[in-house]
DNA sequence: CTGGGCATCT
DNA sequence: AGATGCC
């Protein structure tokens, strides 16, 4: 059977267990310790004990941001409406018979009094997520994000930690449900490892609440799987406790293969036509037969899901690897259209991907066409490199250029996949930067530091005068350090005022652009004979009359062909200033105002605990939940290391122990002493996450390593925060 | 009347 | 580059 080298570790006993299989289940593993019972003992893995496995689940997690910046939204069916379809809405609504995923129309007639509000922009959403993360991330950075409102934390450390020092395990009980069982009836000190994780689990349910105002379940389990299928239990706002007794009990409950998660549609529908069905089906199903259709890898993968085993680390999310930006729509079958939506969509993405502040090296198009049968899996993509000259202009502010850059780029892909001489209909465009590189050099670093999630309100007052001496002096150290990085707002602007030359010849023209590079470029001569809209003609007049003005207006490597298709909004749009502050106001990345019936939206009035700078938030969260974490305050007696605040080591980085925190060099210590304790407690969090962009903290070249992994580990980081500025001399 | 992301693996 | 999976 094709064992691979991968999937070890846990396969030591799965694999025999495999053998013996067409047992039911219940393998030959002996049990640790407890659970007597046909228990399934994963680990044995030699190493990691028992892991302490949290699921956090947020409940409907889109309109519950909604009813936070619209409290009146609170009282009524809120559905949040995506096109046609309401992805999710609140428990008022399900009361009333609604569900996810339902159609307008549906949703309409079976609650004709619902309020809908459009939530096809994910601004909110996706911040909103990020602060969640970056809550349970301070108290343990193993937090790995599944979509937005999902996200996993191995708390093993934690558990350990409070057993050595929780003097009293016998008064002591668990909290919240326990699967399969009253609470009432199990004892703690039975399983005391899960019960402190649902202690845990409260603890920081209790913190995403009080900080930021949401609601949630979790589950608390020994693998991410257990954890995961547990925590719907009771919904919404509770949270169960998987025993290992009752693995059998979840996993043969499941009305369907369907519900195991790992296995998808697709897989499903093979399992079905090998016969199986039901989760007992893939549990007794032989797993010679199985790597016959899967491949050694995933059956033995899909024989371990069946039976509730799941060895997967929980790792760590960090920053995305990716940003993305897509719009469907019903029909759009001219190119025209086409490039509006990519520079609108690119105008969006660039806009993000400057608050991210590292810079993509490859883009990628993609794209579905209109298929009466399979519209679902008809994508196709093209992805290119991104010159650096373009890509470089995304970080450092001149995202205005980078767009108008990027359009002639992307529409060469389109080409590449759509012939424009035949007709075409598509159904979506996608755009998206990957490879994101953090930036290395940390020029003249002036920080001011943009918030990723907590959007920065304004433009900072670029107080840098003499903190930036603070940073400078001590922070080049060696490794360079977090806050070099991005230009203040200000900077963006005055570097786009100053950076307007005069218009070179692009490589790029407007027939190349329309129709693919293969047409040959008649550049100008084309574009005049070309039949162009009226917008286009009147623009183009403009363009004559005052073709120096504009020229000159313009970014050097700007392809002035491809601005003339641009309708005429958008090119005065782009050639205003106000273009290059409020970039995003053509797109969807500003809160179009949402259409609420009956519902006054209320912008302001966010409810009063949610929305602080989660600077007072967290104050006191370690010392409640953590003893360990706090053991007094962060406050003087620490030995102030100006070394990194991370170690690296087998082509990974690990978090030092919160007790072993240290400064980012260019803090300085004196300063950092004198802060009020919460807010030295929130900054250390957020140097152990990493957060920001800190740039290279690749000094090296790990040829290829162990991809996947060691990515995740470096890239982490991605937002900041605006903590620093309690770094600023007041 | 089927959304808008993200990730991983091949 | 595509497929698949998850929310």
């Amino acid at each position: 059977m094709g064992n691979s080298e991968d999937e070890l570790e846990e396969d030591d006993t799965e694999w025999r267990s495999s053998f013996l299989d067409p047992a039911p289940l219940s393998p030959a593993a002996p049990a640790p310790a407890a659970a007597p019972g046909p228990s399934l003992n994963k680990s044995s893995a030699g190493t990691s004990a028992q892991r302490v496995i949290l699921h956090f689940d947020l409940d409907c997690f889109y309109a519950q941001v909604e009813m936070i910046r619209n409290p009146a939204l609170r009282e009524v069916p809120l559905g949040i409406q995506q096109k046609y379809i309401i992805v999710t809405c609140n428990y008022v609504a399900r009361e009333l018979g609604l569900t996810k995923l339902m159609s307008v129309t549906d949703a309409k007639e079976k609650c004709p009094q619902l309020v809908l509000v459009k939530g096809e922009d994910l601004t909110h959403y996706r911040e909103m997520s990020y602060k969640v993360t970056e809550l349970l991330m301070s108290y343990c950075p193993l937090v790995e994000r599944l979509g937005f409102d999902e996200n996993f934390m191995d708390a093993t450390e934690m558990v350990e930690r409070r057993l050595t020092q929780a003097p009293d395990l016998n008064n002591f009980s668990f909290t919240g449900h326990i699967y399969n069982h009253v609470s009432a009836n199990v004892k703690a000190s039975d399983h005391p490892r899960l019960a402190l994780g649902s202690h845990i689990a409260a603890e920081l349910r209790e913190a995403i609440h009080s900080k930021l105002g949401l609601t949630g379940c979790a589950g608390i389990a020994t693998n991410k799987l257990l954890a995961k299928l547990v925590s719907g239990t009771f919904k919404p706002n509770q949270q169960t406790t998987l025993l290992e007794e009752n693995l059998c009990d979840i996993m043969g409950c499941l009305s369907s293969l369907r519900k195991v998660p790992g296995i998808g549609h697709q897989t499903a529908k093979r399992l079905q036509a090998l016969g199986l069905v039901s989760v007992q089906d893939l549990q007794r199903f032989p797993l010679n037969d199985l790597v016959r259709e899967f491949g050694g890898p995933s059956a033995q993968r899909l024989k371990n899901l069946a039976i509730g085993v799941d060895d997967s680390p929980v790792t760590p999310t960090g920053a995305p690897q990716s940003l993305s930006d897509e719009d469907s729509f019903k029909k759009m079958s001219s190119t025209k259209d086409v490039l509006q939506k990519i520079q609108q969509l690119l105008s969006s993405l660039v806009e993000r991907m400057n608050k991210d502040g590292r810079q993509p090296q490859t883009f990628r198009l993609t794209i579905r066409r209109y298929s009466k049968t399979n519209k679902l899996f008809g994508r196709e993509s093209r992805q290119c490199p991104i010159p650096s000259h373009i890509g470089q202009k995304i970080p450092s502010g001149r995202s205005d250029d980078a767009v108008l850059q990027l359009v002639p780029l992307a529409m060469k892909l389109f080409h590449k996949m759509v012939d424009s001489n035949t007709s075409f209909h598509l159904t979506l465009i996608n755009v998206c930067f990957s490879n994101l590189q953090t930036r290395g050099a940390a020029v003249s670093g002036k920080g001011s530091i943009t918030s990723f999630f907590t959007h920065g309100t304004s433009p900072r007052k670029t107080q840098t005068s003499s903190s930036q001496s603070q940073q400078n002096d001590s922070s080049q150290s060696a490794d360079s350090q977090c806050m070099d990085h991005q230009f203040s707002v200000h900077n963006m602007v005055i570097q786009h005022t100053s950076q307007m030359t005069v218009t070179t010849k692009s490589p790029d023209s407007y027939e190349a652009a329309l129709h693919g590079s293969k047409w040959k470029q008649s550049s100008v001569v084309a574009v005049k004979d070309a039949p162009l809209q009226k917008g286009c003609s009147a623009a183009r007049s403009d363009f004559d009359e005052a073709s120096n003005t504009v020229t000159q207006r313009l970014p050097q490597k700007f392809d002035p062909e491809v601005f003339k298709l641009l309708p005429e909004d958008i090119q005065v749009e782009l050639l205003s200033p106000a273009y290059v502050n409020s970039f995003p106001s053509t797109s969807t990345s500003s809160s179009a105002p949402t259409t609420v019936p009956d519902v006054p939206h209320t912008p302001k009035a966010p409810s009063p605990q949610p929305s602080q700078p989660f600077t007072e938030n967290i104050k006191g969260a370690v010392n409640d939940l953590d003893p360990s974490c706090s053991t007094t305050t962060v406050n003087h007696q620490r030995p102030l290391a100006t070394s990194g605040f991370l170690v690296k080591e087998e082509g990974r980085l690990s978090f030092l122990g919160s007790s072993d925190c240290k400064f980012p060099g260019n803090v300085d210590p004196e300063v950092f002493s004198e802060l009020p304790p919460d807010v030295q407690r929130e900054l250390m969090s957020e140097w152990k996450q990493q957060k920001p962009m800190l740039k290279t903290l690749s000094s090296k070249k790990p040829g290829k390593r162990l991809m996947t992994k060691d990515r995740k580990a470096a890239g982490k980081g991605g937002q900041e925060n605006s903590l620093f500025k309690y770094f600023k001399p007041s």
